[in-house]
DNA sequence: AGTTATTTTCTCGACTGTCGAGAAAAAAGC
DNA sequence: GCTTTTTTCTCGACAGTCGAGAAAATAACT
């Protein structure tokens, strides 16, 4: 539905549109900006005039340029303005980062993770203890501290804050939002890593090719599958998903998958499914909570010397992600795939299953295969990610926030 | 990315306001414009007039409302200020229906097709030339003709316009924006039907039930599968796609499908493959183009006496639609499902099947079933889905035309 | 019939926002 | 110190929305 317009909507629209010309090129000159935005220098004046009296921008009379002329000064994101926390959940470490609103990283921390099964409470509440901690070192308040992302493998709630399912917790449940309102009143959000990792691609690949992507696809191989889908409908917003990819269905009453479910495709692609198939157990065995990287490469070294249930180990995997990817652009329409993940160390050995799998579906046969690549940095993307998306919500804010500012003093 | 707004883009979004109301509420008066668009009466005042003097609106003094005071003016859709056809394409009729800008329907016409085998190029020759004596029976000029919708059941391109495979055409493919480029200036989009059907439903369910629905899909039953999807984020705009749903794939390696492919969903849910189930035919065999429904009602007595082959007919047309279901809404998320075509008069017997192939998916077994429901009238749900979406695509070019309008005079 | 009450529509001035043109500012070159 | 060049800022014009109140049009009342 349509909603009201009217001229604070357009100062708000067009605030915005300055602030995301400074976090795509970086600090700006008032020319600059007008060139980039589109907006007249006139209004470039009054805007950035406003958002340094919010204490917002600040200028850098850096930048010696040599030239003849008034020199030019830089706008640039003010770093204490806000601050950002970034939490990332993976099976055996626990990464805080912490950004201030420039983007520059202040601080990182590392915790190991015990394996040793520790209940949901406890959990979170170690979770919280940490992040207090790491903000309380370098000063950052509960003021500034604007937005909290927290990112994970697994099944998000429609909510965007609640994890349904998690390779890390299984199916307890954790809100994410409730877990820090007693502490921070940061906006708490919660993402896919994949889906993280489709949209700092997809940022990234229509910033250095030619025009922005249409649509594109993070798949992510490793002891889980995950898959991240980035949709860039012409004159629509930007939209991303991140699907259940890793347990949606591969075959009826197929095997067993750690989730319990029968038949997921990471029952048959994630790394526990390559290590039963090659070994021939019997796929209804319940799968080993975890697979040494090593045991998968002494697999992938016995497929390229010939070896038979190595090689359909890896070639089963592909069918199924083949598959998976055929339903996917049945569903979505013919898009870019990108690999991630420690698994696309084994993808020669599974790219004739993906061709495989591929090649059964009418869309594939009438449109031509999907685009394939891969991508080896899969941890800096989940980063790059989480500062984009993190730091664009935090300038919607920001924007939005204008009146009840207590800027504008001086 | 966003661009820049001004003054005139506010107008314009006011003016489409104004007339979505108008859309959704039926004729109206300035009061009511006021209340249902939030606009302040001001501004309700100038915009009714630009639109009456652009000959877009009109107003009808009727509706003598007892009671005191000013008595109301209304306003409404110039009913010769525009108008649109339709086309659908069924696998045994051409349905030509003519609508003007109020949304009525002002003639209609019905063409048997032979199924005898016709070329790809005298079936085009032979739409225009029909629509050309339709909009000419009428007096409808190409001035006013600003749109023409055609649906059929089959795969659409990303194009909009063009048709990749339909069960009527196989993969002969049409383009039809420029198959009427030459008659017509009028703006040409292509739908699949379930598309139309699903949209139809959103609005229609949204406007009875307690508020917007967030997603749901319409899954059209019968010769072939057909599957449309709305999903309304809130806050977005709503968004809708039409997947290749019946050719999405069931089962790697499976049964024969009409298209050529193996293991398609149709191949195991359409009629023919009913058929061959029932009758025990090898899954390989090349399907029947043509089914006749008293066929299928046969098999479905059979298998309401309880014979098995009947039954598991049924039962494994509803396994793969319960996966493809599962499917679905592990890529898009927990929705709600409406059965609709003439297939749904074996419901009862796809259903076991059904629930055991949506039980069978991780997502349902966290958050649930689908709320699942049938609706009857597809035909009826198919032209409102083309009426609302090509009126609103008529009222937005009519707003984004406002200066090159010729308009204005008197 | 004339007056009053009521409701709706229209008009006017204030306010917010964008824009183009040109003034003011700030440096390099001569 | 003056000129040239480039950038930033200021000013008036213009477009749009809004609230308040005037004008219009009818029913009810005396």
């Amino acid at each position: 539905m349509l909603t009201k317009s009217s001229g604070e909507l357009v100062r708000q629209q067009n605030r915005a549109l300055v602030l995301e010309a400074l976090r795509r090129g970086g600090p700006q000159s008032h020319t600059e900006i007008a060139a980039g935005t589109g907006l007249s220098s006139a209004t470039v004046t009054v805007i950035t005039q406003e958002l340094e009296g919010e204490r917002i921008l600040e200028r850098s009379e850096s930048q010696a340029v040599g030239g003849r002329g008034r020199p030019r000064i830089q706008f640039r994101q003010r770093r204490n303005a806000a601050h950002a926390a970034f939490i990332r959940i993976s099976s055996d470490t626990l990464q805080y980062s912490l950004v201030d609103y420039s983007g520059t990283l202040i601080d990182r921390l590392d915790e190991r993770r015990s394996n040793a099964g520790q209940d949901i409470a406890g959990f979170v509440a170690s979770i919280r203890a940490t992040l207090t901690r790491l903000a309380g070192r370098s000063n950052v308040s509960s003021e500034t501290l604007l937005a909290i992302s927290v990112s994970s493998k697994g099944l998000v709630a429609d909510d965007g804050t609640t994890l349904l399912w998690s390779p890390v917790l299984g199916s307890q449940q954790v809100d994410f939002r409730t877990a820090f309102a007693a502490d921070w009143q940061a906006r708490v959000t919660l993402n896919n890593e994949s889906h993280l990792v489709a949209s700092a691609l997809h940022a990234k690949l229509s910033r250095s090719g030619n025009g922005p992507i249409r649509r594109l696809a993070a798949l992510s191989l490793g002891h889980s599958i995950g898959l991240g889908v980035v949709d860039a409908e012409p004159g629509a917003a930007v939209r991303t998903i991140a699907p259940n990819f890793g347990h949606m269905i591969h075959t009826h009453g197929g095997a067993l998958c750690r989730c319990g479910s029968l038949g997921c495709i990471e029952a048959y692609s994630g790394f526990y499914a390559i290590l039963r198939a090659a070994f021939e157990v019997p796929p209804n065995t319940i799968p080993a909570p975890f697979v040494p990287f090593t045991e998968v490469e002494k697999i992938a070294v016995l497929a390229r010397r010939g070896d038979r249930m190595a090689e359909f180990a890896f070639r089963q995997a592909g069918t199924a992600l083949g598959n998976g990817v055929a339903r996917l652009t049945s569903l979505l329409g013919q898009m870019q795939i990108v690999f991630t993940g420690p698994g696309i160390r084994f993808f020669d050995l599974m790219r004739p299953g993906i061709d495989d799998g591929l090649a059964a579906s009418l869309g594939v046969r009438i449109e031509g295969p999907p685009e394939i690549s891969l991508s080896l940095d899969e941890e800096r993307l989940i980063f790059e990610g989480q500062l984009q998306q993190t730091l664009a919500s935090i300038d919607r804010d920001v924007i939005a926030a204008k009146t009840l500012s207590q800027g504008g003093q001086r």
